[in-house]
DNA sequence: CTAGGGTTAG
């Protein structure tokens, strides 16, 4: 009995430390457990895969398996849904697949959350097909589906471009009698919002209330979030409040997407206070708010500070990611030190990432931006993806050093390509053209434009 | 174990 509840106890401080990134501690308490008698047991080793495969990297949470086995403690279903839980996080699809076989060829029985892990796992990599064939597997391994199975169904068609069918899906497993959770409700408010159909979006939180949820933290996150991006900063402030005088807790979803807004139209002040009541409120930063500190002292021109942070990122034991490295890259290029943003560049390739489309387009932007377009034209040349910010910047920058006719003939190209281009850019070299004297280029302009709109509609 | 946060053009 003591053991027993000795264990529980061990387990409840291993979960502690997994969740305060302490993994360390957390083996030095096993170390002590055993030492004093108390054997870990699977939820001991379930909780430490967990942890490995959040903290560290998946392979470090597969050999915990070996440890398992040496210490012939056998692993459930819960412990192979852990790791291809972590599998999933790393998209790692083929070993999602592989550990499922493994899985049946130990005996151990699927469960329900094992599928549908499965079936997030490839929506996240952007298998639609795949998915939906685990999809049929649940019905046809007779495993009845939870509400989470069509919550990630859901989610899964609206992130692959199936927007619509995860609405039919939704509106027939409602016919059918599915009770939609506040889950749900959230997943299809964030997708209306991204596609910018607000209408759609606010009828679905009226839907929410009418059955009888209460919006939680996340649902204001996203409607927050959804006044930031249409530039209604006063309107999502006013959510802010709301959420404030409501009583709601703020985690550190909500602090960074108010404080990602206010940097971007240049408020810092109230950024950093934001940033700074996150702290005070005991949320530990994680790589995502580390970013959002970072952009904020970039915004400022605090190089120094911004790198100051990339030794606190390492020294907590967080890696940095293309988000990390592109928003110094662009830092560098906004105060001008364009050499130094190409360093980065360089290592970044040296790092491993292979193609840092958007730190590209931040220097090839920078370029532009210091007089330096023929250079930045070199670069465009070079790149092995150009995307409607590559063309936008360029063409800007085109216009600004008067070659409306290159920037015409990259306009065109943009379009011809199926791709967008700013609408500001496209005035920038009409008018610019007109300006300059070439009237009938202008017109010419105007009229390929239509038409290569016509084509790409 | 499924939802929300972090990067570029104007």
């Amino acid at each position: 009995m003591v053991s027993k509840l000795s264990t529980r106890l061990l387990n409840i401080c291993i979960a502690s430390y997994c969740k305060v990134r302490q993994l360390d501690r957390a083996e030095s308490i096993i170390c002590d457990a055993i030492r004093l008698g108390v054997l870990p047991n699977t939820v001991t080793y379930n909780t430490l895969i967990d942890g490995y495969s959040r903290l560290v990297s998946f392979e470090a949470a597969y050999s915990l398996l070996h440890r398992m086995s040496e210490a012939s403690i056998n692993p459930t279903v819960i412990t192979y849904n852990s790791l291809i839980a972590g599998a999933t996080r790393n998209c790692l699809v083929l070993k999602s697949l592989e550990l499922f076989d493994e899985m049946l060829q130990r005996g151990i029985a699927p469960d329900i959350w094992s599928f549908n892990t499965l079936m997030h796992c490839f929506f996240k990599v952007g298998k639609p097909e795949e998915a939906y064939q685990v999809f049929r597997d649940i019905i046809h391994h007779d495993l009845s589906p939870c509400p989470a199975t069509f919550n990630i169904m859901i989610n899964g068609l609206c992130k692959n471009g199936y927007m619509s069918n995860a609405l039919m899906l939704f509106r027939s497993l409602q016919r059918h009698g599915f009770v939609p959770q506040l889950i749900t409700y959230n997943i299809l408010i964030n997708e209306l919002c991204k596609a910018g159909r607000l209408k759609a979006a606010s009828r679905m939180l009226k839907e929410l209330a009418a059955s009888g949820y209460v919006p939680n933290c996340i649902t204001y996150t996203t409607i927050m979030k959804c006044c930031f991006r249409s530039r209604r900063f006063e309107q999502g402030l006013e959510i802010w409040q709301e959420m404030c005088d409501k009583g709601y807790t703020f985690d550190g979803f909500a602090y960074c997407t108010i404080a990602g807004a206010l940097i971007k139209c240049g408020r810092i002040n109230e950024a950093t206070c934001y940033m700074d009541q996150m702290r005070r409120n005991g949320i530990e930063h994680d790589l995502a708010s580390y970013n959002t500190l970072i952009h904020m002292y970039c915004k400022e021109g605090k190089l120094e500070a911004a790198y100051e942070l990339l030794d606190e990122i390492e020294g907590v034991g967080l890696e940095c990611d293309e988000y990390t490295h592109t928003i110094l890259i662009d830092g560098l290029c906004k105060i001008g030190n364009i050499e130094g943003a190409q360093r980065h560049i360089k290592h970044m390739n040296v790092m491993g990432f292979s193609s840092p489309s958007v730190a590209l387009n931040c220097v090839v932007d920078g370029l532009g931006k210091a007089g330096k377009i023929d250079h930045a034209l070199q670069m465009f040349e070079s790149m092995e993806t150009r995307d409607s910010f590559t063309y936008s910047s360029l063409v800007h920058n085109l216009c600004n050093a008067r070659r409306y006719r290159c920037a015409s003939k990259l306009l065109l190209s943009c379009l011809n390509n199926g791709m967008k281009i700013l609408r500001s850019a496209q005035r920038a070299v009409i008018n610019g053209l007109g300006h300059s004297g070439f009237h009938k280029e202008a017109r010419q302009l105007k009229l390929k434009i239509r038409l290569a709109r016509m084509v790409h509609c």
